[in-house]
DNA sequence: CTATTTAGTTGCATGATACAACTTTATCGA
DNA sequence: TCGATAAAGTTGTATCATGCAACTAAATAG
């Protein structure tokens, strides 16, 4: 057991996890307002997406063979499943939704959807992205998948401003900042002061900014402003990912996406300003080759720290190094 | 359903969740390495928190009465359970553990936790947080439902800077006029640049800002500029409720709350801008004292609109107006 | 003092599930 | 090519959690 979860949080994320199960109804007879068993439901839905087996069901369902085998005889007696013999293997059913059945789901999608929403407009509309993060996060943690590397899938990179932008930024920002390295009020001001002023120059073909987005969730952020260090210089600014995108391989993608727009751009420099004790952020800096340049105290944000600045030469176009 | 939970985030959860529940095993017959059916491990947790009774197990467990009662009957015979008679009521039985109860429900924990610990442990450090929070948001949510018409709850009014208070401001602010009112880029970088610069001077005295929050959400801004008008005129500023609390009273207890503090400062007049068409607002603007002293088209906020400028004189303190 | 409510039990029916044994079809190795 | 083995799905059998309804006993209200 890894020593920085702490027992505190296991113990809270079991509690709200046993409440979380209760309140989804895992013990009531039926499920999302029809009279279907609960994994009649599932099954209905997961045989809505087509191509699948009953032996499919039984692995995502993580039930027994024999269950799922009365359970689709119940479902196409009552003609909302139809079998069709596989091609190619005299073994296999194809499973596949009649029309009553696809009424049915449509019926089942509906009530969950609404009950769903209901329940979402009890919270503030920053929070549901807190709520699919968590959920998504901890089931594919108990589920084991470890897939490094690859972005998470549905993870855009996108450039340009949308509404909320400066928001989503400042906040993500604030939040790390303040939780991680004690920095408050003043950090916060300069880094929505910094970007308010940013994106009224965004239209500058020298600047622009990109987000990890999620559906029309902002969860990382990058940007290049070619004007603030002079000319020939861009500044890399606004680099941050949420704790979702964490391992992802996202971090690395804006930051490779904002680098290739500086060399493009042709500024023989680009810069960054951050301080010590980033030290993932800083292998990452040096990875793509960036060499710190220069280093002292200072509180620039509103803390006493060790600033550092960055910078990294333009990949040279004659040898390509690496 | 709240315009702002887009079908995409309903049904992203709804699949995550139905992944979750999966993980979790809701349909397996034993749970948490016993051979204790899922209710019964439930309701073993319960029991050690103390004081319950099979009432409460069925209302915590969402199970019928007489479910409760031969679930109980089997942990009572297999030894794991106590029933002791109630002080006072002859009819309710005290549910405790017994010796090899706690036994159990410690083999319980430590299993679980293990599993849970290990899940973590496929997680990077920050995630841990976010899981228990899209966790419990969505939890409580859900609860909410059951319990519907209870008033907002714990809405408060507090001052000060808060990590988040001006990305969060600002959030409300972009995503209101850009769909409301069509405003967008340039909007969003005046109020997020002058919130920035506010917080900054936020230790004078004449200035403050309240927010509206539910827990560790803010639902609704406010805030007296003292500063920039000149002397003896104090602003009003970022005045926005979330759609959550219309109609709550909150948006005038928050206009009340800032309006007295004017008062109190000693401020002769109180100004706001505002521009034409955000009738709701003007009507309560009225209601204290705002009259209508300038207006005029203007692209201040980065459209054309009819700009307003509503001017307050102080309350004068030798008949209170209501 | 009687009627009603509340906590908990029991009779009864339902039905979801697992295990084991089975049929049919596919695959693999020599 | 054939025989052994595995895989997909079915059926027999037993178990057991659950809800509804009817019940007992105790408390409370009028």
């Amino acid at each position: 057991m890894p020593a920085h979860h702490h027992l505190h949080s296991i113990d809270a994320i079991r509690a709200t996890s046993r409440r979380l199960v209760r309140e989804l109804g895992f013990m009531s007879t039926d499920l999302a307002g029809t009279d279907l068993p609960p994994s009649a439901v599932h099954a209905l839905i997961e045989i809505e997406g087509g191509g699948v087996t009953a032996r499919d069901l039984g692995a995502r369902l993580r039930l027994e063979k024999s269950s799922v085998s009365r359970m689709l005889r119940k479902l196409v007696d009552s003609g909302d499943v139809r079998e069709l013999a596989a091609e190619g293997d005299g073994r296999v059913k194809m499973l596949s939704l009649t029309a009553s059945g696809k009424d049915r789901v449509a019926a089942i999608h509906a009530f969950a959807r609404a009950q769903v929403a209901d329940a979402l407009s009890r919270l503030q509309p920053g929070q549901t992205r807190a709520v699919l993060e968590g959920l998504r996060l901890y089931t594919d943690a108990l589920a084991g998948q470890r897939d490094a590397g690859a972005p998470a899938p549905g993870i855009r990179i996108e450039s340009g401003y949308r509404p909320g932008i400066i928001a989503r930024i400042t906040e993500m920002h604030a939040r790390y900042y303040s939780q991680a390295h004690g920095l408050g009020q003043h950090f916060e001001s300069v880094v929505a002061g910094g970007l308010a002023a940013f994106a009224d120059r965004l239209n500058a073909p020298v600047n622009q900014v990109w987000v990890a987005t999620a559906g029309d969730a902002i969860l990382g952020s990058i940007a290049i402003d070619g004007e603030d260090m002079g000319p020939g210089i861009a500044h890399l600014r606004w680099y941050i990912v949420d704790d979702a995108l964490r391992g992802t391989g996202c971090g690395k993608a804006l930051l490779d996406t904002a680098l290739a727009f500086a060399d493009a751009q042709g500024f023989s420099e680009t810069h960054l300003f951050t301080f010590s004790g980033l030290d993932a952020a800083r292998h990452l800096y040096e990875q793509r080759g960036f060499v710190l340049a220069q280093e002292g105290a200072g509180s620039q944000w509103g803390k006493e720290v060790t600033e550092q600045r960055f910078v990294r030469k333009r990949t040279s176009p004659r040898h390509a190094d690496r």
